[in-house]
RNA sequence: GCCGGAGUGGCGGAACUGGCAGACGCGCACGACUCAAACUCGUGUUCCCCUGGGAGUGUGGGUUCGAUUCCCACCUUCGGCACCA
């Protein structure tokens, strides 16, 4: 009889034994190959959620994969402690940031602990701790020494509900709400800390030598906003006003009929005429009242003033008015359009609204004759320009080049690109991130805290005001400082940074948590960077990683970091469901608990069944019976270990038995070595799963106590041990081998014990199968084909006739055409 | 509206470069064990008539000896973007 598998005392005892011999320890090494694994590092947020078991126990199984395959591997971890939950807790339960936080993080090391993930736990970093954000600010300091962090004036987008500012990136959705509380933002005028992201626009759009998801590349693509097209100078009847605009369509220049500015354009004030102004103040007046929803709203009908103003077309010196118009966003291009009806829809449905010319420049080929007095739509096709002076008549495909020289040479404009990409905004008007290092006299304007003087800590007696005012700004003494520049009385930022500015660097602080001289040790930076596999959700495409891209490469401008990109490769895992197929949350009371299962299951099968029940890059919904399925494998695992573990029983099986089972473990260690370099999860434990099926099969024929039996259950853990770890190394060690499982080497697969001598192959007649033959493996084609040919069946389907066609695939199957 | 992913049994999902669709698991059915049940073990399980066939990977077309895989059009669904000039 053989004794239950006792998952919580065995998983207990080896994670114990492994941290005492600190089996996971990760120290450079010269003589091998780095492979440096990273998870995204959890926010302490009390709990580990399903969602971190997720993506956090497949990344380790491959770690280990990586490890026993000859790599010195890192897998670290760590906490991305700062942020607004904190201090959430702090007014609501009335207990500091920082106490809320380090409890946390101390329960979820715990927690972490449970997973027998082989983390190096010496290498833990944490953002909100002093010796992290010491260089979080000093980062920001050499952002700003070389121009890439300034202070700017402008509309930004504010949380009501985190009472703060957030950058564009963290406003999401239709409705443009906060990427974290779901609240809708709205806009402020504020002075605020950016960052240059903008300088590396094109750049960023390069994924060049880097492995990432072709979905990611996408998104930041989409979000980088590339267009290509001219910027072109109007001159206004007001003299010194000039009106410049974006346009990607340079060869409509001559269908221009109107201009528009944005309400909010500087120039609306100079270029209004008297009898105007008091339309223009209500338009405006208007504009800044309407949520930014309403104001985008592609459906709603067009609006807009004349302003009594009037530009000069500089291709045909025509006059031609200036409008305001709500449709024309400040925040894209020049804030200013040049209006061509014909060829643009939205321009098109204000000149109809305001009955303003419709002038038709271009005339695509396979179209009928454009007429702009009768046309319903606008025609934004390109084609052979017409009514276009000098270049009248250039085709559509030389069209848009042909206008650029045009204003180029007339010195009036010239080629340009645009981006939607804006500069990332870093402040936040919270306590519980990294203070910004700067400091505002009167006499002197900004300046960095001096270098020696970092970090500027966080004051601890600090009062939380139900306003949801930052405690900082309210702190009686904090911000009063000394000018770093001529002694005087000046004023500390109060403002903190986003925490995605902590999480921009976390893989570098990884490499040397206890560093005291720079934010890494170069020594670990030469030997470890840049990151072989990063996983996470791909949530953080336009945030996380595309700021770290960002700041990776502006390091790389001031000599901090080498190369061009952080990661090499990335991988998405997507979401646990819950079982009703919902998102999980506790509102829906669909919420799997990772701690509960690990109680009843233990790591291995939680672990297993995570990486078995769908593509781990879709994730799909929980199935709590599903899961008893990766419970029964893992006892039949433990089962015939135990069963035939040490018993000295005469192998009674055939020659084949031995053979196939040897073709099936090798076969198995091809497919699964193949998905752990591909991240494919799921068919590793359906692999494994395989193979114990044949094992149970080769048992019954007598094969226990033969050569390939040892060469099986060998292999097998060996195999085992990166999904299922401690139950790998129990087992290894009951069969009186080699600690540590952990330690070994990869198996070596023998692709000689997958050769077949024969095959079972199927015959189609017109492309369906009729029979089944067993050739020899390497039959020739004409063997094959007679032996097909011989088949009664086949014979029978033929209905007497010679067949037209026989096509052999070797070894797959033959298809013979009636 | 634009961009991208997905659509395969009752369910989760396999299927390499165009080559035997449904691996593996859940569920279900039957059998063995048991006084009985659970566990475990074994067998079966795409659907429809059943001798043997016929149909079948969202729908309709196409290319091909052969299509879940490639091409075209469409439907559903999930993400992202959206008056971006």
């Amino acid at each position: 009889m053989i004794e239950n598998y006792n998952h919580g005392e065995i998983e207990k005892k080896w994670q114990n034994k492994w941290d005492a011999d600190e089996l996971y320890r990760s120290v450079i090494d010269g003589s091998k190959e780095k492979h440096y694994a990273l998870t995204m590092l959890p926010y302490p947020s009390g709990d580990l959620h399903i969602g971190h078991w997720y993506a956090m126990t497949p990344s380790d199984a491959r770690a280990r994969y990586k490890r026993m395959k000859g790599f010195n591997v890192l897998f670290p971890i760590g906490f991305d402690s700062f942020g607004l939950p904190a201090e959430g807790a702090a007014i609501k339960n009335n207990i500091h940031p920082k106490t809320w936080t380090y409890a946390n993080i101390a329960r979820m090391r715990g927690q972490l602990r449970s997973m027998g993930a082989m983390f190096d736990w010496k290498r833990e970093a944490i953002s909100s701790d002093e010796s992290y954000y010491k260089w979080t600010e000093w980062f920001f300091i050499q952002l700003y020494k070389k121009g890439l962090a300034y202070r700017k004036m402008s509309p930004v987008d504010w949380c009501p509900s985190c009472n703060t500012t957030l950058a564009r990136e963290q406003v999401w959705g239709d409705d443009r709400h906060c990427e974290r509380c779901d609240t809708p933002v709205i806009k402020k005028e504020l002075d605020q800390w950016f960052f240059r992201t903008t300088n590396y626009a094109d750049e960023l759009l390069n994924f060049d030598g880097i492995d990432w998801p072709q979905h990611v590349q996408t998104l930041q693509t989409n979000w980088v906003g590339r267009s290509e097209g001219a910027s072109v100078v109007f001159k206004t009847e007001i003299g010194d006003h000039d009106m410049e605009v974006f346009t990607t369509r340079p060869d409509t220049l001559w269908g221009a009929t109107f201009m528009v500015l944005s309400p909010e354009h500087p120039l609306v004030d100079e270029i209004s005429t008297e009898d105007k102004k008091e339309e223009i103040e209500a338009y405006k007046d208007e504009a800044a009242r309407q949520s930014d929803i309403e104001r985008e709203s592609t459906t709603k009908e067009k609006t807009g003033v004349f302003t009594g103003g009037y530009a000069i077309n500089p291709v045909n010196d025509e006059r031609i008015p200036i409008w305001i118009a709500d449709y024309v966003l400040m925040s894209y291009g020049t804030g200013a359009i040049m209006a061509v009806p014909a060829h643009d829809q939205r321009d098109f449905e204000f000149a109809r609204k305001f009955d303003l010319e419709v002038r038709v420049v271009v005339q695509p080929d396979d179209m009928e004759t454009l007429d702009g007095a009768t046309m319903e739509e606008s025609v934004p096709a390109k084609g052979a320009l017409v009514n276009s002076g000098p270049l009248t008549g250039t085709p559509g495909d030389q069209s848009v080049s042909a206008a650029t020289k045009f204003i180029a040479e007339k010195g009036t404009g010239k080629k340009a690109i645009n981006y939607k990409l804006r500069d990332w905004l870093i402040s936040r008007q919270r306590y519980w991130g990294s203070p910004i290092p700067m400091i505002n006299c009167e006499k002197c304007g900004w300046n960095p805290v001096p270098e020696d003087q970092l970090p500027v800590t966080l004051p601890e007696d600090v009062e939380w005001k139900p306003t949801g005012e930052s405690p900082l700004k309210l702190h009686p003494t904090w911000k009063h400082v000394e000018c770093p520049a001529c002694g005087g009385e000046a004023i500390r930022e109060t403002d903190t940074m986003d925490t995605f500015m902590c999480s921009s660097w976390y893989h570098l602080r990884y490499l040397s948590p206890d560093f005291h001289d720079a934010p890494f040790d170069p020594k670990e930076y030469d030997y470890w960077m840049p990151v072989d596999t990063y996983t996470g959700g791909i949530e953080h495409a336009t945030m996380h990683l595309m700021y770290t891209r960002f700041f990776h490469k502006a390091l790389r401008d001031m000599g901090v970091t080498e190369g061009h990109e952080p990661m090499t490769q990335l991988r998405n895992q997507g979401m646990v469901l819950g079982e009703d197929h919902d998102k999980m949350s506790k509102s829906k009371g669909n919420v799997i608990a990772p701690d509960a299962l690990v109680d009843k299951y233990g790591a291995d099968v939680v672990r297993a069944y995570l990486m078995f029940f769908s593509r781990w890059d879709m994730g799909g919904p929980w199935n709590s019976q599903g899961i008893e399925g990766t419970v029964r494998w893992m006892r039949r695992v433990w089962t015939i270990f135990n069963e035939t573990v040490g018993t000295n029983v005469t192998p009674t099986c055939s020659a084949e038995t031995k053979k196939s089972l040897r073709r099936k473990l090798h076969e198995t260690l091809k497919s699964i070595t193949y998905d752990f370099e591909n991240v494919g999860f799921n068919t590793i434990i359906s692999s494994l799963m395989e193979l114990m099926n044949e094992m149970y099969k080769a048992r019954k024929e007598g094969a226990v106590g033969t050569p390939e039996w040892d060469e099986t259950t060998d292999i097998y853990l060996r195999m085992l041990a990166p999904v299922a770890p401690h139950i790998a190394e129990e087992l290894w060690e009951r069969m009186g081998k080699e600690y540590s499982i952990h330690t070994q080497e990869w198996p070596q697969l023998d692709e000689s014990a997958i050769v077949v001598d024969e095959v079972s192959i199927g015959i189609q007649v017109n492309g369906k199968v009729r029979d089944r033959i067993t050739v020899p493996a390497d039959a020739d084609e004409d063997t094959v084909k007679a032996a097909a040919l011989a088949s009664e069946n086949v014979q029978k389907f033929l209905e007497g006739k010679e067949p037209r066609k026989v096509i052999v695939i070797k070894g797959r199957l033959v298809n013979i055409v009636k």
